[in-house]
RNA sequence: GGAGGAAUACCCAAGUCUGGUUGAAGGGAUCGGUCUUGAAAACCGACAGGUCGGGCAACCGGCGCAGGGGUUCGAAUCCCUUUUCCUCCGCCA
């Protein structure tokens, strides 16, 4: 099998996949948010574009709410033509049986002229159904109250700190050169075999990377979430529903021939699983821990970096999905945020958590904050994980609902991240390293290293 | 990868050949009741969910038999197509 990225081929991939994915994309009718909320209350809808900066979306709530009213209409004629269809075809039935041909052949025509009817009507409604949801997918979700308001990243909060950012006496060396010396990264080769983006982690470096990994894993299963190791590539109308099409495009590497995308995030098969489903209230909260390599086209402002593994086209998560009731979702959101927190701490390494402000949490998300982790090397804090709500969204798009007594509701879905490496690794490593190159290995690594305390 | 078979409601399952009072028999599960000290059993009753539109509401209408399309006055039923599952063969860590 061959993975082609889908901006660099040549052969007509590009032309096949596009209008493919912006079809599934409308015709699903995946939007953010619930279409009564523009009909019984634009205003809150527009009050929210502008705290997110997008005034250029204005106009599409006035233009939303004016084609509801028309495809409403011409629903409302379309569905009593139906009808009247629906009637009398039984009557004919009963004609047929009376062998009172003639009878019958008299009200077929009139079906007739009432199809010739529909056939326009339809096209008007399908057309109407289709702008709407075509703009409906462009309005925002509505973010929490307690966003801090600002245009872009640079307006971001901080929250946070945690554990002492520490500046040791000595220069901490880059991360590749750590790695170097404990000769734990081979980037030649990889870029012989698989080009820019990729690494050989070798020795000791994989092996805490991968000590990392399992420790991460077994962090959450010890806060009662279920480990799961999903499907590591998925299908298009998943891909579709848990992200924008822009997204798709700079981040998704497509197998060629086949209808499947390598995960970024294993958020993606694992909000895929409730795809279509109704799952039943007393299953809830549903939570889940999963691993999965990611892979990443990182098409877009940052690029791939030439030295380094800091941004790379493959590395592997552990990761935390809930789903839960709309009531609980604020207390998940904090808890899973603490959760990553608690996990960077126990490896020595100093965090702060940073909140994303309106105007750069993505139009999916209600809420959202970065965990960073500190670096000795730069003195600054970079970012390691991600934590969000999506509130109702991400559920609405894909049809994940739960039968309560009150009723079938959308779920609200949380992910986030526990470890994502080597990323994860670079953090560990900066702090953890000592003057003479050896690396601290903090208690709760151990057993995954073989009990070794330093390298 | 090849060759067959299947998909009907919470579950099982009839209906498909031969299109029409079939939005769908029957059974199980579930819920309510009778009986009982209580329970079981038996009997009686309820039980298509979902979604879209109209209505203050009671309620009315559209869609809906795996998904999509077609034929027809009319489709669970006929045709095309996609997906999934099962059986057999092949291949493989």
């Amino acid at each position: 099998m061959t993975v082609k990225k889908i901006r660099e081929s040549k052969d007509g991939t590009v032309i096949m996949i596009t209008p493919y994915a912006v079809l599934f994309f409308v015709e699903r009718g995946k939007k953010m948010i619930d279409i009564k909320l523009i009909r019984e209350n634009k205003e809150i809808v527009k009050d929210n574009i502008k705290k997110k900066f997008q005034d250029d979306k204005l106009s599409l709530v006035d233009e939303v709410y004016n084609l509801d009213i028309k495809y409403r209409e011409s629903k409302t004629s379309g569905d009593n033509l139906r009808s009247e269809k629906n009637k009398i075809s039984t009557e004919i039935g009963s004609l047929m049986r009376d062998k009172k041909i003639d009878d019958a052949n008299l009200l077929k025509s009139r079906v007739e002229e009432i199809n010739k009817e529909l056939i326009n009507l339809e096209i008007v409604e399908t057309n109407l159904e289709k702008e709407i949801k075509e703009k409906m997918m462009q309005i925002p979700q509505i973010i929490d109250k307690s966003v801090p308001i600002g245009k872009d990243d640079t307006e971001n909060v901080e929250i946070e700190k945690f554990g002492e950012p520490n500046v040791p006496k000595f220069e901490v060396p880059y991360h590749a050169d750590i790695l170097a010396r404990i000769n734990g990264l081979d980037k030649e080769s990889s870029g012989r075999t698989s080009g820019t983006g990729f690494y050989y982690l070798m020795g000791d470096a994989a092996r805490i990377h991968s000590a990392m990994l399992s420790y991460a894993r077994d962090f959450m299963i010890d806060k009662d979430f279920t480990y799961v190791i999903p499907p590591f590539m998925i299908r298009s109308d998943v891909v579709t529903g848990v992200m924008s099409f822009t997204e798709m495009e700079n981040m998704m590497y497509k197998i060629e021939g086949e209808d499947l995308y390598l995960v970024g995030t294993s958020e993606h098969s694992m909000i895929g699983k409730f795809k279509d489903q109704i799952i039943d209230g007393g299953e809830l909260p549903i939570t889940l821990t999963s691993y999965s390599p990611c892979f990443r086209k990182e098409v877009g402002a940052h690029g791939i970096e030439e030295r380094g593994i800091y941004r790379v086209h493959q590395f592997e998560k552990q990761e935390m999905v809930v789903l839960c009731k709309e009531e609980d979702h604020m207390d998940w959101y904090h808890k899973m945020l603490n959760y990553t927190v608690e996990f960077f701490r126990s490896l020595d390494v100093p965090v702060r958590t940073l909140e994303c402000c309106s105007g750069d949490l993505a139009d999916l998300k209600v809420k959202s904050a970065d965990v960073e982790a500190w670096s000795p090397r730069q003195q600054k804090y970079f970012e390691v994980g991600s934590c969000s709500t999506l509130g109702d969204a991400q559920a609405r798009r894909l049809g994940i609902r739960s039968k309560t007594e009150a009723g079938t509701k959308y779920l609200y879905t949380l992910n986030n991240t526990v470890l994502a490496t080597p990323r994860g690794l670079i953090a560990f490593l900066e702090n953890n390293v000592n003057e003479d190159g050896s690396i601290n290995i903090p208690k709760v690594l151990r057993p995954y290293m073989g009990g070794k305390d330093l390298i």
